[in-house]
DNA sequence: CAGACTGTTCAGATAATTCTGAATAGACTT
DNA sequence: AAGTCTATTCAGAATTATCTGAACAGTCTG
């Protein structure tokens, strides 16, 4: 087995695997396996390219594709010369998803913030107990906006 | 209306809430509703309870509470002279929680390592790439084990 | 012991998500 | 302009997750 078939196969091991993680992170599959393979690979991907290696219909990919955008993690580039549209990692994409994990906690903590405003003043042990919840989201909301700014930007 | 009916509606509301915010999170519905209505409850619930408040069979109480138990959420105590089953939070829920998200972010560091270890001695564009994605989920990882040590029991 | 009640399991029903193929519209080439 | 290649959208198919009802085993009560 020579090099090249050798990192073939760690590659596609590599994009199964993060696709399993992507859907435990709330990303559908195909959208973890598409981050993977610009993680792995550094280089622009074509739109083509990723629906044959992955072996997945173009509509997928476009459908996944704009997920990932919409969510900063991956940006869309022209090459001059070539029609088709090409893929990479945002320059940012670590700290962008770890953004998008930190409005999810905020969100959290507004939800239960709000449940609390519309207690009866007497309500004191329901109130005790929603604050200690929110209180949870603050603090992991604290850490989540401690690593955004942490985060360096991955080396493409 | 009066303050039971108003506390009532605050918390059907409350539930509703949980159960989308745990469906971000990775669990699945249910279980976060009934999460949602120990943490504003306090004292424990029975099994029956539980099935009726929610609207939903005694199967789905059953596999939903394992769910929580196994994660640490939830914990099943008796009442003398009550043949059900009660439930209530955990005491250290809030921290269980954070330690299932810490396993979370470990794993796919490890999963990232392995890939690492199986590249060829010679693919460094590739290594370094994806040392950049696991000092990302390394960095989140601290980040919730500090959470975890930090996070106070919830009041019950 | 018989009857009532409890929680669990599991096959099948139901609901939700994800993927596909076809239709469409835009852009480029000749 | 006609033909080719492109990405997007969307209705329906396929897959996956979730819920239910029935069967079961255990436990208590009278």
């Amino acid at each position: 087995m020579n090099t090249t078939e050798q990192i073939d196969q760690v590659r596609d091991d590599f994009i199964t695997r993060m696709g399993v993680i992507a859907m435990g992170d709330g990303l559908p599959r195909m959208s973890g396996q598409i981050f993977a393979m610009l993680v792995f690979e550094g280089e622009a991907i074509a739109f083509g390219a990723l629906s044959r290696r992955l072996s997945v219909s173009r509509a997928t990919i476009s459908t996944s594709i704009r997920l990932l955008e919409e969510r900063g993690l991956i940006r869309r580039v022209n090459k001059t010369g070539d029609r088709q549209d090409y893929f990479q990692l945002a320059d940012d994409a670590y700290a962008a998803m770890t953004k998008y994990a930190l409005a999810g906690t905020r969100h959290a903590k507004a939800e239960i913030n709000d449940t609390m405003s519309k207690l009866p003043e007497d309500a004191e042990g329901v109130r005790a107990r929603l604050d200690s919840f929110a209180a949870f989201y603050d603090t992991i909301s604290e850490a989540l906006d401690d690593v955004a700014t942490r985060v360096s930007k991955p080396k493409i």
